[in-house]
DNA sequence: TTGATAGTGATTACCTTTTATCAATAGCCT
DNA sequence: AGGCTATTGATAAAAGGTAATCACTATCAA
């Protein structure tokens, strides 16, 4: 039979953490700040749970190009990221474009796609 | 002074592998087709090289979410990404879409953009 | 041709992120 | 409350890609 899975402080924390943020976060994020509710959390339940929580379909991993791997609920439905390049936050950015899959040339089947904007947050162009 | 710089035909080798190939090619890609014109050449001289062109501006890295850095001329001018979820090739797109800065949230500067197709290439998808 | 030295190749070391280990702790069922 | 065992935290170690080392080779100016 699957594993007994228990409720505990450390994983409701980390969960809390990716219920409230907007965009991705990197698991060193989530420790930071899952850290504040239980400050002995060690950042290998970090991994754990997030591994865990993939499994279970409840948060999803997404990657900008040249850095390791962030983690978002999936309950957000599609969307894309802003990449700030001064302070290297991850933003949600809620709208798509069309024709996307006209870019692709003839005989090439695109199943889905993914954007990337980079530049200044609305803190860092202020 | 600048270091002095020789042709060697390792470089040269190195250099009509990217001048040929249509799609950004892995490190070891470079090295395996590399080798047919000079059979003793070693990874590390490929690292070496796409160092020193990526210095000189010949070569930019080109990278797909969860993988290592990619390499490809860089007078292809502006141009997207397709990679093929069954052979792993990285394909160039020569077109782009409008529209695109409209997604970021107000305030926010959009300097540059990424799109990146998934799917089936036509060899793959065929 | 020759000599100074940039370049090479095999290997080792490295760096960063992620996973395994293991004794100790803490949920949860009875 | 008691006991079984999933979970935790600190640490070591793995994994993957890249850079450093160093003795040897090869380029190129003289």
């Amino acid at each position: 039979m699957a594993i007994e899975r228990r409720t505990t402080r450390q994983k409701e924390a980390i969960k809390a953490v990716l219920e409230e943020q907007a965009g991705p976060l990197l698991p060193d994020d989530i420790h930071r700040l899952a850290i504040k509710a239980v400050p002995s959390l060690g950042i290998a339940t970090v991994y754990r749970s997030l591994k865990n929580l993939q499994e279970e379909g409840q948060v999803c991993c997404v990657e900008i190009p040249g850095q390791p791997p962030r983690y978002e609920r999936t309950d957000k439905g599609h969307h894309h990221h802003f990449h700030c390049r001064n302070c290297g936050q991850v933003f949600d950015l809620d709208k798509c474009v069309e024709g996307l899959k006209k870019l692709a040339p003839p005989g090439f089947m695109v199943t889905d796609h993914e954007i990337i904007l980079y530049g200044f947050c609305k803190a860092c162009a202020g």
